[in-house]
DNA sequence: CGATGGATTGAACTGGTTCAAGTGGAGTGG
DNA sequence: CCACTCCACTTGAACCAGTTCAATCCATCG
């Protein structure tokens, strides 16, 4: 669903603020300019972004946090460039990732009071950060808004199931494959590589954080779909998928004779 | 937060409707009537329930499927007395439960077009559906019913983000563990039973599949917690929790000593 | 060029699974 | 009311997928 094309009646922003927003919202929405579900992309009945005047920009280098666990949730952020990990962890520092976010991607919706998640740079990155308050103030004044946030926080409670069903009964190389295909999915939206040459910018470690794996576990399985003639590795993070079929058939629990 | 007392302005039901949907309204939220948060408590400028009009109530015997992962996502359903359980399989038949549910919980939420999961009664169940077209129809006429759904959607999300973090990092004893204080803690909002006596209508293969073991360690793991004076087991589906903070402890990894 | 830190590989180990055999309680019917 | 059946639960013992511990490799960077 492409929002950009959705006119929402009775902006009440005065002519000198939304010549201001124009140029905001060119400059703001670069980094969202591809095939992907964009908030950006809700517009007043002038064509103009309704979001791009209340947003401020920040840049994290590659380790920093963006927001912790115990953050009163003030913000939702809007990843514009590199690569976000969002986890949780226990006591003992064993942790859990629960998802890696992209340009265009969104986060800090899934909380009402406080984030239930730490955040933290994988790349460098650009965020484009708005208040969550004044969000939500516009969500009365334009539904579509609102609905654009909810439909996101749908898609993320359903690929969440999903990620269940991987860390609690998928294989070690199921959840590899399944993995492999999801980033290849993300990619392909973003569009910076070819089909089938997936980019992994975050560390071994992060994607065994992400299928509740150990770093030598999924090392050993990328060597062993390696062997298979079902990946070629270009690096540590960098993959070609040769054969997505198979690949899709191992995810799902499906037998590979040989 | 209770919204029985959030009054919405400008019910557009004429009068003759309004005295049916009272008589509804008191039918249809008898086994909502618990502390929990309610989308029955919505109500109209005349305290009328704006969705009791709008329900069919339908009946389920134990194990009968409610819906699965192909059927159009027609309706939202709400438990008014019962359990059931949330489920995604894979092929080939290895199963994640992924969430358990009781009276006054609602599911059909998280979904656009289909579900994207398997609803199974565990027990006995009565259950209200709402269309959902007609719900969402009513999203804008009532932004407080849409907050509510959106809120319900947030904190399902939070709670399976923590769900992730036990399937990727927790032991089997972790898990059983938290399980037993999450169920605690539902049992307490129905008020059914005493603090620390827990009612476990699922089948040890339900909790096994919910928290990604076996049958068999799940049974190991009750019998170890009761021979540890932990818990008290009264048949397969009643527990007396003995000690809830020893208990908390071991859900997030702390060490007991002995 | 050596140092640093992630990634890989090897080998021993173990928590949880698998397979197999009991056990007990609810339901049935004689 | 008891005997029988059924099925879910428990227990035991062998096994193994993935972990743990210990090198080693290798790319990057001062």
């Amino acid at each position: 669903m492409n929002l950009a094309s959705v006119h929402i009646p009775g902006s009440k922003i005065g002519d000198g603020r939304r010549r201001a927003n124009k140029y905001l919202n060119q400059k703001a929405c670069e980094g969202c300019a591809s095939k992907h579900i964009s908030l950006c992309n809700v517009m007043d009945n002038d064509g103009l972004n309704i979001l791009s005047g209340l947003s401020s920009d920040i840049h994290k280098k590659a380790k920093q946090v963006i927001c912790t666990e115990d953050d009163n949730a003030e913000y939702l952020f809007n990843i514009r460039y590199g690569a976000v990990r969002i986890s949780k962890m226990l006591p003992d520092g064993r942790r859990q990732v629960t998802g890696f976010l992209f340009a265009g991607d969104f986060f800090g919706l899934s909380c009402k009071a406080q984030h239930s998640y730490t955040a933290e740079a994988i790349t460098p990155v650009d965020i484009c950060r708005f208040p969550r308050k004044k969000i939500v103030g516009l969500f009365q004044e334009f539904p579509d808004l609102n609905e654009r946030v909810f439909d996101m926080t749908r898609a993320e409670l359903n690929s969440t199931h999903a990620q269940m069903l991987l860390l609690g009964r998928k294989t070690a190389k199921e959840k590899l494959c399944s993995f492999l295909l999801a980033m290849r999915k993300k990619s392909s939206l973003l569009a910076k590589t070819g089909e089938d040459e997936v980019d992994l910018p975050m560390g071994r470690s992060d994607i065994a954080d992400y299928l509740g794996l150990t770093v030598e576990t999924v090392s050993r399985q990328f060597t062993s779909l390696n062997r298979l003639g079902l990946i070629e590795l270009d690096g540590a993070h960098r993959v070609f998928l040769k054969n997505t079929e198979r690949l899709s058939t191992m995810a799902e629990g499906g037998r590979i004779l040989s």
